[in-house]
DNA sequence: CTGGATGAG
DNA sequence: CATTCTCATCCAG
């Protein structure tokens, strides 16, 4: 799905594969086939031997060879860095929002509450010795003179959360929400429009931001990447500076060929800085996490499963075998979880559904039968409804692939 | 279709 | 006192 993901002006306009990348690839494919030769060699063998043996040699499933073949040569497999995904997040964003709406708080040291929680703080606070959340009475012990205001109510949290979202949404429609913080946007359609010698230099902190990862010299990959990803550090800071201008609000933005290494980066400087990782790198972000439980996708389950198999670092479920995983996962988990350890996500940005509001003066509109939302539809339904059946009728469950495309 | 698991914020 | 709640997705029954 992800290799045909690109479109024709991007194909048209970046820059093709340099011969030594082709090479690279072609030599990389001779090595993933001879892999699979060896495999299917080492099978008929061993049928060979369970015949000697007066055994039925079992059959060998398509699955089951794949399975192998990745066993040992993981990054063999290729990836491709066909996408290029803008992962934004906002810098406390509860704090941010207290402070467009009232503007004398922007110069103390702020803190939102809920219950006895603080749940985040500015980076007035945090310049002070506040961490992020606390406990109330922890947090008045360090700085007694923190203004705190109450962020129980969502309502504008969530007001300024679309507002931030509808400014991507004005670049692309390919834009997945992440709780109200956050945003996953799809630039693989656009970023084609930044590719040229005015935006050659990259925009903002590269992973590490060493010099020498700036400098253009060499295209370690030659797949048009370098181009994408460069492009995509302006599209970011453009979507950005759009966002502060409209809202208000500033934030931080992650760019990589993939959602996980975009998501892992985004926040690596902080706040009101952005960050753009190339494929090449993708080793390092994973080993700069220490335990595997900090990758998302990686819960605390998975996590508990994952130590009880003593793995807890990145590299040791790098090392791991699928066979091993295999125990406790299927097989499809399995090789979901060693993708991840080596930063490869083929996971799509989602477009998000409608404008998040689950206040209770909403109303909510429905087809009856139709598997999309229509908001034109007339069917009224006062917001009174069970919480639990707003929440069925405005996700129509799996939709369709083709339901998806009318959603926007 | 639905409730339970899982994960994120 | 690492809490509680909301939301999305996946899948077995």
């Amino acid at each position: 799905m992800g290799t045909k993901a690109f479109n024709s002006k991007v194909l048209k306009e970046e820059s093709r594969p340099s011969i030594v990348q082709r090479m690279e690839n072609q030599e990389r494919q001779k090595k993933f086939e001879q892999k699979q030769k060896e495999v299917e060699k080492e099978i008929r063998q061993e049928q060979r031997e369970a015949l000697k043996q007066g055994i039925r040699p079992k059959f060998v499933t398509n699955k089951e060879k794949s399975l192998r073949m990745a066993e040992d040569e993981w990054a063999l497999i290729p990836d491709q860095h066909q996408r290029t995904i803008v992962h934004i997040d906002v810098d406390c964003f509860y704090a941010q929002v207290e402070m467009v709406r009232d503007p004398s708080l922007r110069d103390k040291p702020l803190g939102i509450k809920q219950k006895n929680l603080m749940v985040t703080s500015n980076y007035v606070a945090r310049s002070m010795g506040v961490k992020k959340s606390m406990w109330i009475k922890d947090a008045v012990k360090i700085l007694p003179n923190l203004v705190f205001v109450d962020g129980s109510d969502l309502t504008h949290y969530r007001q300024f959360s679309t507002e931030i979202s509808a400014v991507a949404q004005s670049f692309t429609p390919n834009v997945e929400r992440l709780g109200l913080d956050e945003n996953y946007v799809d630039i693989t359609d656009i970023v084609g429009d930044y590719i040229s010698p005015e935006y050659s230099a990259i925009e903002g902190h590269v992973f590490g931001d060493k010099e020498e990862d700036r400098k253009v010299l060499g295209d370690p990959c030659g797949c048009g990447c370098l181009q994408r990803l460069t492009a995509g550090s302006h599209l970011a800071k453009k979507i950005r500076q759009q966002i502060l201008e409209t809202t208000g609000i500033t934030c931080c933005a992650g760019v990589a060929h993939n959602k996980l290494l975009a998501k892992l980066v985004s926040g690596y400087y902080k706040p009101n800085q952005q960050t753009v990782v190339f494929p090449w790198q993708a080793h390092d972000v994973m080993e700069s996490l220490k335990q595997a439980r900090s990758i998302p996708g990686i819960g605390s389950t998975t996590f508990k499963i994952l130590e009880d198999l003593n793995i807890s670092t990145v590299q040791e479920l790098q090392n791991a075998s699928l066979s091993t995983l295999h125990t406790r996962f299927d097989e499809e988990t399995s090789k979901r979880l060693k993708d991840l350890s080596y930063g490869i996500d083929e996971g799509l940005v989602r477009k998000s559904g409608k404008p998040q509001s689950i206040g209770l003066e909403d109303a909510f509109k429905k087809t009856s039968k139709q598997k999309s939302w229509d908001l034109t539809s007339q069917t009224h339904q006062p917001a009174k409804g069970r919480l639990k059946q707003k929440v069925k009728e405005r996700k129509p469950q799996r939709l369709k692939p083709k339901a998806l495309l009318n959603l926007m």
